[in-house]
DNA sequence: GCTTGACCTCAAGTTAAGTTGAGCTTGTAA
DNA sequence: TTACAAGCTCAACTTAACTTGAGGTCAAGC
């Protein structure tokens, strides 16, 4: 066997420990890309395991598919990013990632405050007047974790 | 207007910042309880407030309601949450806090250390690498977030 | 006593992120 | 050259956590 260059959906799926299935559904949603053999097969070029890492590692930060897609939008289509590219999401994503840290321990810290304080006056409880003011958003658009 | 005991899942709604769908999506996954009147419309103790606080304070940690569901059963229907029953459930949430924010600080620092190497060679980064060790445990049950 | 807003139930729809299955085609190794 | 694993497409199913809608009831003010 020559050098392989180019991978099967197969061998992507083994290499990156992302079944075929998804590797399909990313490329309906955009977020990577193949070309195709005679035969219709797909296949993909080296730096499609760069995209993938990319993709799995944004979604256990809890970044959602389509922000990691208009994230990889920013890197050219066609050759592997430079960089200057990588430095530009990683950034961003660390920075989101440095909110999310923060928020969480606020949290942490508010419960261990209702550990201390007992708590039960629920009109004083920090955690509980955090949701007073998500309420006076009113109602409509839910935000499901963190607010941004 | 005598004092008000009892709310209505308006009311409870109002001042939890809860849809009243959800809540009513709450009471069919039994995380909270109420009583009906005589016309058969829902009443809800002073208690239901603090229960509503405690499950979307949990879902923002990223507790699914299941693992909420469960949690509250430690906590006696019927009687007002003591001090120590409290203390069961937030420690418990607090610890897996802790360890949310151990991981998204690894998650950081990986980052952090691909932005200062450059990291273009995907076989050497640790985050990659991270996704090989996934991949190992081979297909089939996937993990969305975190490994606990 | 009537109108109107708040409630009720139950079924169906929604979004994200995939998975599963059916039916058919490719490619490769013996 | 043939068997059979690996691919392909497309539609339907899955789970979580709700929302929306239809069709009907309750309660409180005027």
């Amino acid at each position: 066997m020559a050098a392989v260059t180019e991978l099967t959906v197969g061998q992507v799926a083994t290499r990156s420990g992302v079944a075929v299935s998804a590797l399909h559904f990313y490329e309906a949603r955009g977020l990577i890309r193949s070309h195709r053999t005679s035969g219709n097969q797909r296949r993909y070029g080296r730096d499609v395991l760069r995209r993938v890492a990319i993709i799995r590692i944004a979604q256990e930060v809890g970044i959602s598919l389509a922000e990691i897609g208009a994230a990889l939008e920013s890197l050219p289509e066609g050759r592997t990013p430079t960089r200057e590219d990588w430095n530009l999401l990683s950034t961003a994503w660390r920075d989101q990632l440095d909110q999310k840290i923060a928020q969480l321990k606020k949290l942490r810290d508010g419960l261990t405050d209702c550990i201390g304080c007992g708590c039960m006056s629920i009109d004083k409880c920090p955690l509980r007047n955090k949701e007073d003011r998500l309420s006076a958003q009113g109602p409509g658009a839910r935000r499901l974790l963190v607010e941004r």
